[in-house]
DNA sequence: AGCACGCCGACT
DNA sequence: GTCGGCGTGCTC
């Protein structure tokens, strides 16, 4: 125990997860060579009661902490760093930047199997191929099993031998079948991968037109430094076959592709044109894979036994072997910048890596968000313009339906009917948007005028017929149904509002012999159920569809050629400046989901307020010319893109404490505060009570983004050191994307 | 965040 | 007499 002053470097310097901004040191005891400890490394270590794994990130020669209260670490749990130079030090700069501890950041960077100190192996893949049994047998005698018919057929017809991930394409649901022919002795395990082709392509390239052939050129013209692309286009204008294509040139090189999306829905169609196109394996990562297929799919990118990688948000601290390109599809999206823990834009970090790691990054999207268009004009991105394609999906035509003073039926104006009447007689398909789920957002009371409130939240439970239950979307409570009035006892309840299931219910009433489907969280909750009703509305196998947002993302309709959102209005009037950048693209977006060639989709808009300037510029002139707009608009109030912003939520089990924080931390911030840093609030949060917790928050902006990170420091030593802290629960969301 | 220590109510 | 409620304090 005793301090030697010749030690050589013996003090290991490691992340550990918790909410903690600091480091924390241990001995390296005598056992362990110094040298063979390389950052990166994970190890298990005594902490506090406990031993928690954390991330070796520097081997010292001493510490700041007393001799005496240094613990020994426990174990090495990797020979080689799993994480590389580059790696380490995105990580520490995201930390940096969002302020987040460092020990958390480094966390949510790996996949759950090598947080919880599995080795980091590749299981080896299984491979099944059929028996000779299997080869001889004809598929009629199974025809009492349907699917284990289907399967033996594939098989005969195809495979030789197939692995894991070609039974998954077949079917999602693949493992029973698989196992009734196994138990008949049709089918065997094998050990050996079938024999891969050589060629890179399966599939030729489909003959790009010339602004696809131009975007293409431009980015393969510098393939190996850094620059990023905002590649804008709308639904059908080919930004697939652009990616192919790059993508190829990438692959030619032997180098990996990292393609991320905003959510897991889109990725099972991408991976399999993936597939399809090219001859190389192909990983993807989310949250409905397992953690042992997630870690599969890190471990063989890192080790470049795979070359494209498809994942959501966290699969972009995935790391590459030889990386070659970034792909962040839908780039405006939303669901890309993480919500809780550690709240790191997924785009903004993936463009930092791309610099990091000297390699192209393509950004896409029909609505670019209003910063990536802001970057473009100060030369930070380089825009390549897609425009729809002669041949493919004519541009949608917009009509404002003015629902003022007009009769409606549960939300559907009687042009709204007659429109929808229209298209059903020329056998097309109608899809209705409406983003509120459940029968109706409020249940009053006609006697006395009780509404039903959540008692958890500033907010009103939502009746859901379907299962007789009123529900709070805010904090999940439940409670049954009851027609008589808690309050007076009067059987006068009503359901006031509407959601997706009273507009079904009214649609069914509306037109009783065609097939109505409705898509929100609600009807689609199975796993697969979404696929079955994708795969039944492709097939011409439904004439209505009614849904929420989940319809306004990726999916494609072409035989849908009349679009209509119910109500457009609530959109129009939020107190969250984001809110009419997310309208004009949810708008554009749901436009995009209809029509084709020969059928040209209509889009239709109810609305209170047709002469709304918003509304007006989008469906006048165009997304591009309601951007332009908008930015002036943020540019005059000082807003993002044109400052930075950090949003501080504070809450607690009462409303005294996070006030009483709030107040005790903006008054010790105050005497040297720099004026080019603007402290807005405390003010409650915009639902002040949610499932419990009473919320309230202070938003920082500035002009000057190191002046509001230096005042974030700062923000965070004076939380530290604050008793009242104790008291409450904080967090802080740099580049808030909401303020909700 | 865990996890334990630490002082005050209803139970075998 | 105990089991256990969650307040507050620390983690190299």
């Amino acid at each position: 125990m005793a301090d030697n002053a010749q030690t050589p470097a013996s003090i290991a310097r490691i992340a550990i997860p918790v909410p903690l901004n600091r480091l924390f040191d241990y001995r390296l005891p005598s056992e362990f060579e110094p040298s063979t400890l390389k950052p990166g490394m994970r190890i298990r270590v005594p902490f506090g009661r406990t031993h928690k794994i954390g991330i070796l990130l520097a081997v010292e020669k001493d510490s700041d902490i007393p001799a005496h209260r240094l613990k020994d670490i426990a174990e090495i749990l990797d020979r080689q760093p799993i994480l590389s130079h580059q790696h380490i030090r995105l990580l520490k700069w995201a930390s940096r930047y969002y302020h987040h501890p460092i020990g958390e950041v480094f966390q949510t960077a790996l996949p759950l199997a090598l947080r919880k100190g599995k080795p980091a192996k590749i299981s080896s893949e299984k491979y099944y191929r059929l028996t000779e049994a299997g080869q001889n047998t004809a598929p009629e005698t199974l025809k009492r099993a349907k699917r284990q018919h289907a399967l033996l057929c594939w098989l005969q017809q195809n495979k030789a031998i197939v692995s894991t991930q070609q039974l998954r394409d077949w079917h999602s649901n693949w493992r029973p079948v698989l196992k009734g022919l196994i138990d008949k002795q049709l089918v065997e395990a094998s050990a050996t991968p079938p024999a891969s082709n050589k060629h890179l392509l399966n599939q030729t390239a489909l003959k790009p037109n010339a602004e696809q052939q131009y975007a293409i050129d431009r980015i393969c013209q510098k393939l190996d430094a850094f620059q990023a692309y905002l590649l804008e286009g709308v639904t059908g204008s080919g930004k697939t076959e652009v990616y192919l294509q790059v993508i190829e040139q990438v692959l030619k090189q032997q180098r990996q592709v990292l393609v991320l999306l905003p959510e897991i829905t889109l990725t099972p169609q991408l991976e399999q044109r993936f597939r399809q196109r090219f001859n190389v394996p192909v990983v993807s990562s989310h949250s409905r894979m397992s953690d042992n297929e997630r870690l599969n799919a890190w471990l063989k990118m890192r080790s470049g036994d795979a070359a494209i990688l498809l994942g959501t948000r966290s699969a972009l601290f995935t790391p590459l072997k030889n990386p070659g390109l970034i792909i962040l599809d839908e780039e405006h999206d939303s669901a890309f910048k993480q919500q809780e823990g550690f709240r790191f834009s997924s785009r903004d970090v993936a463009l930092v890596q791309a610099r990091n790691l000297s390699i192209p990054i393509l950004l896409g999207s029909a609505t670019p968000s209003l910063e990536s268009l802001y970057n473009v004009r100060r030369g930070r991105l380089q825009l390549l313009t897609l425009p729809a394609r002669a041949g493919s999906a004519q541009k949608p035509s917009f009509q404002l339906l003015d629902v003022r003073n007009k009769k409606m039926q549960d939300g559907l104006s009687a042009m709204l009917v007659h429109e929808i009447e229209q298209t059903l007689a020329k056998q097309e398909q109608v899809l209705l948007f409406l983003n509120r789920r459940g029968f109706a957002p409020v249940q009053m009371c006609h006697s006395c005028g009780y509404v039903s409130r959540c008692q958890r939240c500033d907010a009103n439970m939502v009746i859901h017929f379907s299962d007789n239950t009123l529900r709070c979307h805010h904090c999940g409570r439940e409670q049954a149904l009851n027609m008589t009035c808690p309050a007076c006892k009067a059987a006068q309840l009503q359901a006031i509002g509407r959601g997706t299931e009273r507009v079904e219910q009214t649609l069914k009433q509306l037109f009783p012999d065609k097939t109505i489907i409705r898509l929100d969280r609600d009807s689609t909750q199975r796993k697969g159920t979404l696929e079955n009703y994708l795969s039944q509305i492709n097939q011409g196998q439904a004439d209505i569809i009614l849904g929420t947002q989940m319809l306004a993302k990726g999916h494609h309709f072409p035989n849908v050629t009349l679009v209509a959102i119910l109500d457009v209005d609530s959109g129009l009037f939020s107190i969250d400046f984001h809110s009419a950048e997310k309208m004009a693209q949810m708008i554009i977006q749901v436009a995009g989901r209809a029509g084709r060639a020969e059928k040209p989709g209509k889009v239709l808009l109810q609305t209170h307020h047709p002469d709304h300037p918003l509304l007006v510029t989008i469906l006048k002139q165009g997304y591009p010319a309601f951007a332009e707009a908008a930015l002036s608009e943020r540019q005059q109030a000082g807003l993002p893109p044109y400052s930075f912003q950090a949003l501080l939520r504070v809450q607690a089990g009462n409303t005294h404490a996070p006030q009483h924080f709030l107040h005790e931390l903006v008054d010790r911030l105050r005497p040297d505060m720099p004026d080019d840093v603007l402290i807005l609030g405390p003010v409650p949060a915009p639902m002040a009570r949610k499932a419990g917790q009473f919320r309230y928050q202070l938003l920082l902006q500035s002009a000057q983004r190191k002046a509001l990170h230096k005042l974030l420091d700062t923000l965070i030593l004076s939380i530290e050191s604050l008793k009242s802290a104790h008291k409450i629960r904080w967090s802080l969301d740099v580049d808030p994307v909401s303020l909700y």
